[in-house]
DNA sequence: ACCTGAACACCGTTCAAGT
DNA sequence: ACCTGAACACCGTTCAAGT
């Protein structure tokens, strides 16, 4: 055969990761193939790697698109009220998210490249967007000269909230907490922590 | 062909979880195939099906291995010391655990059944087993009447060293903060907050 | 009763051949 | 320049056939 032209090399993309959010929502990550995702946008496995470098960069681009999904859902929560009630709405905008897109959030974090390939820089710039947001809810408890601690402080949360709503969503907690009850307490009490200790003058 | 009684049944089983257990840890979640494993111990692949129903059954015993090594890891750990220092320590021997066993670890919480399949009783029997190591660290904080609570929060704290341990491992956290780092904050402003909202009868 | 290996329906990836 | 599909080296799973 050869050239059909009917999609540019953009559009062919844009395609590409529309059926592959399809599948993977779907029919789930193990069915995320390229031979799926080729045959529902109409074009042969092979053009694929026209576009991808192959499976592995495919995912890693809709795990970009997964990314700015979430900061879309995100960046848009007030940020006022003091630092627990700025990040209870952020967890609970969290959580809303993974659960309309489980299988999107699954793949953006169980998805692991070979050893000897890295992310592209601009995947860590995505992460760190959203790392801001939390930075922000957290500003009112940080001085200037504290911005490391503060930087600590939001790793510790992002990730804290990563793993209740990871165990939530694979159902490896052996209890029925939900994710609310127990990002609510865990902002709770650390900040409830953090802000006496901020008070005493001793950070992290 | 035909039988062979090299091995017993439970033999079979034994060694058939050794050898994937091998395979994972040298190769990874995606070279963990029946055909390895088989290929591993000297056996035909078909041999496999006899001692587990297919490949997820595998895997679900030996993520059942794995809980039990965490399990030998952590009990020991003395919990004297008020609850903080018994959570650091437990935080300290679980990090070690995912690095020492990073593949192991990884499929644990990584492999998904079919959503028409659910875990074994006896998996959860194992995960509530630490959960309760955790419980009695924070015993101290909870007086009789105050179970609920605590197991909340332990549910918590677990999810939250999850989570820290998972982003590290994956490197997807955009910086390099120690695992040890996060969690001794986390810990520290957890239980700070947690054993101020005590003192005033604030219970989760 | 247990074990084998052919057979089947899938994969990811490559690439000669076509337009 | 782009696209196809055969080819290859893998998978998981089943099961008739052998001992």
């Amino acid at each position: 055969m050869g050239r059909r032209s009917d999609h540019s090399r953009e559009e062919l993309y844009g395609l590409a990761l529309d059926a592959a959010e399809r599948v993977l929502q779907a029919k789930g990550p193990k069915n995320l193939t390229v031979r799926k995702v080729a045959s529902e946008i109409g074009y042969s496995h092979g053009t694929l790697y026209n576009i991808f470098a192959d499976l592995d960069d495919l995912i890693v681009h809709l795990n970009g698109r997964t990314l700015d999904a979430l900061y879309q859902a995100l960046k848009d929560i007030p940020v006022d009220g003091g630092p627990e009630a700025a990040l209870t709405r952020l967890s609970k905008g969290y959580i809303a998210f993974t659960r309309r897109h489980r299988n999107r959030w699954s793949l953006l974090f169980e998805h692991h490249l070979p050893h000897d390939r890295k992310l592209p820089e601009w995947h860590y710039e995505k992460v760190l967007r959203l790392l801001a947001l939390v930075e922000v809810a957290l500003s009112p408890l940080f001085p200037p000269g504290k911005e490391k601690e503060r930087v600590h402080s939001a790793r510790a949360l992002w990730s804290a909230l990563h793993g209740i709503c990871s165990l939530e969503g694979s159902r490896k907690l052996a209890t029925h907490e939900t994710a609310e009850a127990l990002s609510e307490s865990l902002v709770a009490f650390y900040v409830g922590g953090l802000t006496d200790a901020v008070r005493k003058g001793r950070y992290v």
